[in-house]
Formats: structure tokens, C-alpha cells, sequence
DNA sequence: AATTATTTTAATCAATTGATTAAAAAACTT
DNA sequence: AAGTTTTTTAATCAATTGATTAAAATAATT
């Protein structure tokens, strides 16, 4: 073993990337200090250095995370030729809910930091080729061959990223209560987002 | 007359501002340089601080403009009562995606900024009770009752904001030819969403 | 226990950055 | 034209920030 700091048993080097994410995330990675990232790691700021080399380092690993974290979801369930348009968009609609209650600030991060350095991404991310060959996009053009298929994902990602993204100006309480009433709003747009979708796809 | 420096007949202070538009809304307020505004406007550094006192000052300044942009778009039609809700919805559908065409970052820009630093816009804008007293909402409480205004007017705005702020991950591309694509499933978009809506309400 | 390797710290460096200052240049007033 | 005010510039400051270094502390190995 090798436990010599502070508390618990996890280990220095992820007690830095647990105060990575959380930093990171919150303020985005021009406004991150290293320093901030040691204070809430509770660590000197030399140790950062010595684990990960430099703050770009460092925010790579942790970019590379929330980019999993944030498409990794839709992927399995788009490509799924065992289930219904309607089926997999009730999964990703519970899914992604349920993950952005977790982790609020995800989107506004990963879409914020990608338009600030497009093209350290712009390979890595080629989601719009994965799309096109995927099982919804074959079942809805054989369904509603009118609709383009980037018209209803937006709608579908957009409809269930915004409100995340927007809490700060619509909910701008920070409080307990505020809190429980946006969950009850999401955990009521679980079923409202593939009621209304399917509205569209009969329309 | 007053005109000394450089090109055309713009101010210099006009021309600061004109720079801190274009760099702040690209980069963010913490990513942004004094020195990078100075470079775009053409202008000796000092000068900035000579005009508006501070980084923040002239940040300010920019914010402002920017949310009035974002915001003030809806509110004269959301409150219109001379218009029914498939009006409201058609007018905002149109006007915010042609605002949105001609500025792509302005969502991504205003909703991280105000990330950012939520208590320096906490009481500025309180869109949540503008919203609950406005025709709209009225209209929609009698058409269907069953349905919670936020849900609504967040798919809408989800709608018309994703594609745009996606658009560095979803359509990475930076030629002519990705923005003419894009501009015109924009174009579709104007009509979809005013369908869709519609389908939604009549469900 | 002695030695070696690893981890942590305090101190410091060099570069960047927002801001200021004093002087020069330009515009305006008389 | 002379004097005054406004605008602009070059140089510089002080604070911040990412990173390094050398030494200390701790852990592992023999």
C-alpha cells in the first residue's frame, strides 16, 4: 500500500481529478486556476504538476470523461435494431435526464469548451457519421421519409439539454427547494418528451 | 468633427466595442485578453482602459447588449394578446432563427457567461415571472390546462437554441459550403417548428 | 537498521496580464 | 499662431499564474 495523505484511502492522484471535474466543470478551463484545482483537492499545488504535468494535461483526461459521459449514452441506443423509434427515444429521454440531474452543468461545459477549441475536436467527435448509418436513421426514413434526421435530434437533444442549460436564468435559486421542483419538472418531461415526439412522427 | 485614428469614420470607442464583441462572445470573458480586444480593434492597449475604465467595465457593457439581444426578441410577442399561440410560436420560430444565423455564439456565449457568475444576473432577469404573467401563458392555460408552461416554452426555445449551439460538434465544419447546409435546414427548421407545436397542442 | 525510491512541500521563476503613467501627437479654441 | 484640451502611444508596474526545483518527509526494500 501506499497511503500517506489526508483522508480516506483514495489516492492523491484522484482526489486531484475529482477537484478537476469539479472545478473544471464549473467554472470551464480559461477561468481554472491550478491553485483553485489544489485548494479543493486539498493538496500543494506542486503535486498537480508532478501527476499530471500541466493544467492541459490535467483537462484533457478530464474533457476526454465528459465527452464519454455526454454521447456515450445516445450511441448503444441508436444503433439498437431491437428497438422501436419510440422505444429508443423513451430510453434516451430517461436516460438523459436522469444523467443531466446528475451532472447539471455537463452540457454547458462540453458545448462551451468544444466551441472554444474546435478543432482539438473536430476529428474526435465525428457524431454526424455515426448518426447516418445508425438503426433510427433507417427506421424513420422509412417511416417519415419527409422528416431529415438532424431536425428531429436536435429537437429530441434540445428539448431535453435546454432546460439544464438554462437553469441558471430560468431557476436561478440555488436552494433546496428550487431544486426539488426543476427535478419534479424533468422527472415529468421523462414521459412528456416521447408523448410529443410521437405526436410528431403521427402528425 | 473629432476623427484622428485609422479607417472609415467610426469612433475609436465604437471600434473598441466592436472588437469586445467579437472576441468576448468567441472566446468567453476569462479566455478574452485585453490585449486581443486591442489587436482586433487596432488600437494601443491603453486606449481600451483610456475609454472604459476596466476589463469589466467594457465586459459589462457587451453582457448587456447581448442579453437584450437574446431576451428582447420574445417578450414584445409572448405578450402580444392580439395573437393567437400558433402566431406566437410561428413569429418566434422565425425571429430567432434569423437572429440566430446572424449570431451563432450568442446562446452559448450568454447561457455560460451567466454560468459563470449566476448572482450578477440573479435579480436582472427574472424571465420566470415576465413569463407567468404574460398572453401565452394565458392562452395556454385555457387551450391545455394539462400542460406546464415551462415544459412548452423550453421545448421551444431547445429547439431553436440546440442546433446552434451544437453546431461546432454537430456540423464541424468551418467552408462555405457547411454554413450554406446548415443555413438551410435552418430555413426548413422556421416551418418545422411551427408544426411541430402544433402537433404537440393538438395531441 | 540502513538504503533506496516515492511522495510532498516551500520557495521561487518566468511569462502573462490588467492597468497606470508620463509624454507625445493631434484636434480644438481663442 | 499660440495656447488648451483631447486622444494616442511607449514604457512600465504590480499581481497573477503555470510550472520548476531542491530539499524534506514518508514509504518501500534490502
Amino acid at each position: 500500500m501506499n497511503q500517506k495523505a489526508g483522508d480516506k484511502d483514495i489516492s492523491t492522484e484522484e482526489r486531484i481529478m475529482e477537484a478537476a471535474r469539479v472545478v473544471f466543470t464549473r467554472k470551464g478551463f480559461a477561468a481554472t486556476r491550478t491553485r483553485d484545482i489544489a485548494e479543493e483537492a486539498g493538496i500543494n499545488l506542486a503535486l498537480l504538476n508532478y501527476y499530471f504535468r500541466s493544467k492541459e494535461k490535467l483537462f484533457a483526461q478530464i474533457m476526454q470523461e465528459k465527452v464519454q459521459l455526454m454521447f456515450g449514452l445516445v450511441f448503444p441506443i441508436v444503433t439498437d435494431e431491437s428497438l422501436s423509434i419510440e422505444q429508443k427515444i423513451e430510453k434516451i429521454a430517461n436516460g438523459y435526464i436522469d444523467l443531466l440531474l446528475q451532472n447539471p452543468d455537463l452540457p454547458i461545459f462540453v458545448l462551451s469548451e468544444v466551441r472554444n477549441n474546435p478543432e482539438r475536436f473536430a476529428q474526435s467527435l465525428n457524431i454526424a457519421e455515426v448518426m447516418a448509418s445508425s438503426s433510427l436513421v433507417k427506421q424513420l426514413q422509412e417511416r417519415r421519409p419527409d422528416i431529415h434526421p438532424y431536425q428531429l435530434m436536435t429537437s429530441i437533444m434540445g428539448m431535453l439539454v435546454f432546460p439544464f442549460v438554462s437553469k441558471p436564468i430560468l431557476f436561478p435559486g440555488n436552494d433546496e427547494q428550487t431544486d426539488v421542483m426543476f427535478a419534479m419538472l424533468m422527472e415529468e418531461r421523462k414521459k412528456l418528451i416521447p408523448q410529443w415526439i410521437d405526436a410528431v412522427l403521427n402528425c
